[in-house]
DNA sequence: TTAGGGTTAG
């Protein structure tokens, strides 16, 4: 009370004369004034108040007021006039001021942050040669750190002579302050190497330094200092420790102090609760929790926060709701960033509701509650929730930060809203954030999901300072929008300008993998074994989809193996793999073993299963796993997998039960589940069904040129030359064009890219020598070309002709020529693989003793010895 | 003359 009260009885600025018998000097000298008879209220004051001797004599009087400038500076102080402090000083000599009247008006420079006053303030005290005594020095130390200016701080605290402990930890934490840790540490040293008797102030400033530096060995050398000079039993001290050791990750260590603990306060329970949950062991937080209330062990704001964070860490609603109630009753969730934290535990819990119900709630809501909501729509897949949200922002004009924009930017991903997206992008350019690093990858990984890779190029582009998450988001985007080479040109790029990580293997083996390029692909492998990023999950899994999609089964297989351990998407890659593959069986035992490990599949796990039977034909078993997933699973069939079943029943010739079953679909089935269809009717000659199924598709897809052509190959395995010839004018009307098919083969690291009719490669003379050579001996050997397939309605000898430039067989007769002997001929097709063409592989694959490998665009054939291991489903 | 150790979301 005696620092603050007598501010209220001040009398006016002007001295009046006739007031000054009222006038009492306090021990802090300060002018007071004597209160009247009444005031009883401030009378302890008084008892510590020194009357100043003023004599009665008018001309004393006024030497008083001509000459005591520091009582005078000390008003003005007390008044907080630095003014006409400031002018009082400098009209002073020297002789006049007493140190006292420095220290104030520093005092009153560093409350006002006034440095250039203070400033003055210093030069009259050099000026004056007043000696820095403790009190005056540190007061100018003091001064300068308020001010900014630590270096000037720095200056005077070493040129002091004698300094208290108090000072040095004010200068170990000022550094801290700034983030210069180590400064704060050699400050330390120093304070050891010279003798300063340290206290519990200065364990508690070095241990947050040594944490902020994760310094855990030299953090251990204080603990065990400390210990030496008797801070072991100091409670603050403890809990310093405590927070270290949880802040260097070792939570066992700081069990252990807390467990020894006898002296334990609210603070050291609070360390051990936010210590836990900021370690991911939020269940072992609220477990502490617990015990508090057990115990009795009064809690306060900052235990509910750590527990309301630890409720979201782990999703435990109930708990939270509990702590929500004792924070109503604790009035502790009126305040803004309490009211945030509880709304981002109802969102992390998946109770959008109360996290809604928070926000209406709030008094005074910022920008962090709207991004809290907005997330929360996004993590529950309701991302049109985030995007109102968003509106209503700009009509409450709520002005984003860097956060809230690529929280919205990612709610536009996830639902792939290209056009929000975009005004999102405008607000960035109109609001100068196109600069921010984060904004800029955020906006990338927009455009990525969104599949507009130019926009995310042009972004990527004008970008002045890229990290490693730019280059990764590039180069994964162009690979998930089927755009490897731009995900190699990316990487090879970025290999010049900085070291990728695990993320950017796992970024760029899906290009490879897509590609079938075996031999880039197992060069990336070299670079994750020589780096150590095989054990990154992700790159796990990529590795074991490239071997699979590169058609190198075995080496996938060992790989998987190797996992140790598999995740969803482990398990997930390799059935998908053995069912791309043929191994219907091996598919269905691995996605067993996987419910074994206690892996529960998910809607992607099940479509990988049913496409694992539909390529083996393991009717049964399909349909045995579509009712699991209804009924074990309660997973609602999407279109994915109604079409693998389709696809099942009509490669098994199920055809009219494939089509009961898309008519009693409870969702609209699309092109392609009819389109499966089709492709059953052509390979059980049902051309009948085929006209009225490929109606339904030429109305959901007209433009697509695959299903006229399909229809039109239909006819013509039936030798139905006039419903060709009615197809091929259909195609003409309608302006289309056949996709022209290509294949492609990997030999040493270039991809040879061959488009079918077309003869312009230079070994095209070569190749096609080899093919004659080929076909005239197959003929020999029995075999019959399969004219039907050529599509023209031509005599037999053209009709060969035109099977003879099929890509897949000009890129098969390449790689004879090109690879070594025994040397396995890997080929990838962008279309499915024609009739003829697959015959000729099981024929080449006899004749000339190569293993064969051809991934077409639906799946994988091994020919080897004359067989093709897709048993005729494909 | 003065201080520290626990908490706050997107």
């Amino acid at each position: 009370m005696a620092k603050t009260a007598p501010n209220l009885c001040f009398p006016p600025l002007n001295l009046n004369q006739n007031r000054r018998e009222n006038l009492f000097l306090s021990k802090n000298g300060c002018f007071i004034q004597k209160p009247s008879s009444k005031t009883t209220l401030l009378s302890p004051i008084f008892s510590s108040c020194t009357p100043i001797r003023i004599s009665a004599s008018p001309a004393r009087s006024i030497d008083y007021q001509l000459t005591d400038y520091n009582v005078k500076i000390l008003r003005f102080c007390e008044l907080g006039n630095l003014h006409n402090a400031m002018e009082l000083l400098c009209l002073s000599e020297k002789s006049e001021l007493e140190p006292r009247t420095y220290t104030s008006v520093l005092q009153l420079c560093a409350g006002l942050k006034s440095l250039t006053d203070g400033k003055k303030v210093h030069s009259i005290v050099n000026s004056n040669n007043v000696v820095l005594d403790e009190l005056l020095g540190s007061k100018l130390v003091s001064f300068y750190a308020t001010c900014g200016d630590l270096k000037e701080a720095r200056r005077v605290f070493d040129g002091m002579g004698k300094k208290n402990v108090y000072l040095w930890n004010f200068m170990v934490s000022e550094y801290a302050k700034t983030g210069d840790f180590k400064e704060s540490i050699r400050l330390f040293k120093m304070m050891v190497e010279r003798g300063i008797e340290v206290n519990s102030y200065t364990f508690s400033c070095v241990l947050k330094c040594l944490a902020a530096l994760g310094g855990l060995k030299n953090g251990e050398c204080v603990h065990g200092y400390l210990l030496k000079l008797g801070f072991g039993c100091c409670n603050s001290v403890v809990n310093s420790l405590i927070s270290f050791y949880f802040k260097g990750r070792r939570p066992e260590s700081a069990c252990e102090l807390f467990d020894k603990l006898t002296d334990r306060d609210v603070i050291s329970w609070n360390s051990m609760i936010s210590g836990y949950v900021s370690n991911g062991l939020a269940q072992r937080g609220l477990e502490i929790f617990k015990e508090m209330l057990r115990l009795g062990v009064e809690v306060d704001s900052a235990t509910i926060v750590s527990v309301l964070v630890g409720c979201a860490n782990s999703g435990i609603l109930s708990l939270g709701k509990a702590v929500h109630a004792l924070a109503i009753k604790s009035c502790f969730e009126r305040r803004i960033n309490f009211s945030n934290t509880l709304l981002d535990m109802y969102s992390k819990c998946g109770d959008l509701d109360g996290a809604l119900r928070v926000f209406e709630k709030m008094g005074e809501r910022n920008v962090v509650s709207w991004t809290s909501m907005i997330a929360g729509y996004t993590r529950d897949g309701q991302s049109d929730g985030a995007i109102r949200l968003l509106q209503q922002m700009e009509k409450e004009s709520v002005k984003l930060d860097v956060v809230a924009i690529t929280s919205i930017l990612h709610a536009c991903a996830r639902s792939g809203s290209l056009d929000n997206g975009k005004d999102v992008h405008d607000y960035i350019k109109a609001n100068d954030m196109e600069s921010n690093l984060f904004v800029c990858n955020a906006l990338m990984d927009m455009y990525a999901k969104c599949g507009s890779m130019e926009d995310a190029n042009s972004v990527f582009s004008s970008m002045a300072v890229k990290d490693i998450i730019s280059w990764n988001t590039m180069i994964g985007g162009y690979s998930k929008n089927c755009l490897p080479n731009e995900a190699l040109k990316m990487f090879a790029a970025m290999l010049e300008e900085l070291k990728p990580d695990s993320r950017t293997m796992a970024c760029i083996l899906p290009a490879c993998a897509s590609l079938s390029a075996l031999e880039r692909g197992k060069e990336i492998h070299g670079h994750i074994l020589r780096n150590g990023y095989s054990s990154d999950r992700h790159v796990a899994n990529a590795l074991v989809d490239l071997y699979v999609k590169c058609g190198v089964l075995g080496l996938a297989q060992l790989l998987f193996d190797m996992i140790p351990s598999k995740d969803l998407v482990s398990w997930t890659v390799m059935i998908a793999g053995y069912g791309m593959h043929g191994f219907g069986n091996e598919a269905i035992t691995t996605f067993n073993e996987m419910r074994d490990e206690g892996i529960e599949p998910d809607e992607v796990s099940f479509i990988s299963i049913l496409y694992a039977c539909s390529h083996s034909g393991l009717l049964e078993e399909g349909w045995r796993f579509f009712y699991i997933m209804k009924n074990d699973f309660n997973i609602e069939p999407k279109l994915e997998h109604y079409a693998c079943m389709v696809d099942l029943l009509s490669r098994t010739g199920y055809l009219s039960k494939a089509y009961e079953f898309i008519e009693t679909m409870p969702i609209a089935p699309d092109a392609t589940i009819w389109g499966s269809l089709l492709c059953g009717c052509r390979i059980y000659h049902d051309v009948e069904l085929a006209e009225k199924v490929a109606e339904r598709v030429f109305e959901l897809e007209p433009e697509n040129t695959g299903y006229y052509v399909l229809l039109a190959n239909i006819y013509a395995e039936a030798e139905k030359w006039e419903e060709v010839k009615r197809m091929r004018e259909r195609i003409g009307r309608k302006g289309l064009r056949k996709n022209p098919g290509c294949s492609w083969i990997e030999i040493k690291g270039r991809v040879n890219l061959f488009v079918s009719g077309n003869n312009s490669h230079p070994q095209s003379k070569k190749i096609e020598s080899l093919l004659k050579k080929l076909r005239r001996k197959m003929k020999e050997d029995g075999y019959f070309p399969k004219t039907k397939y050529a599509l023209i309605d031509a005599d037999e000898m053209q009709k060969e002709m035109a099977l003879c430039g099929h890509s897949e067989k000009l890129v098969m007769a390449f790689g004879l020529l090109t690879l070594p002997p025994r040397k396995t001929i890997r080929v990838t097709k962008n279309l499915r693989v024609c009739g003829d063409c697959h015959e000729m592989a099981r024929f080449m694959s006899k004749e000339t003793g190569r293993e064969i490998v051809l991934r077409d665009s639906n799946r994988f054939h091994h020919f080897k010895d004359g067989y093709c291991s897709c048993r005729g489903f494909w």
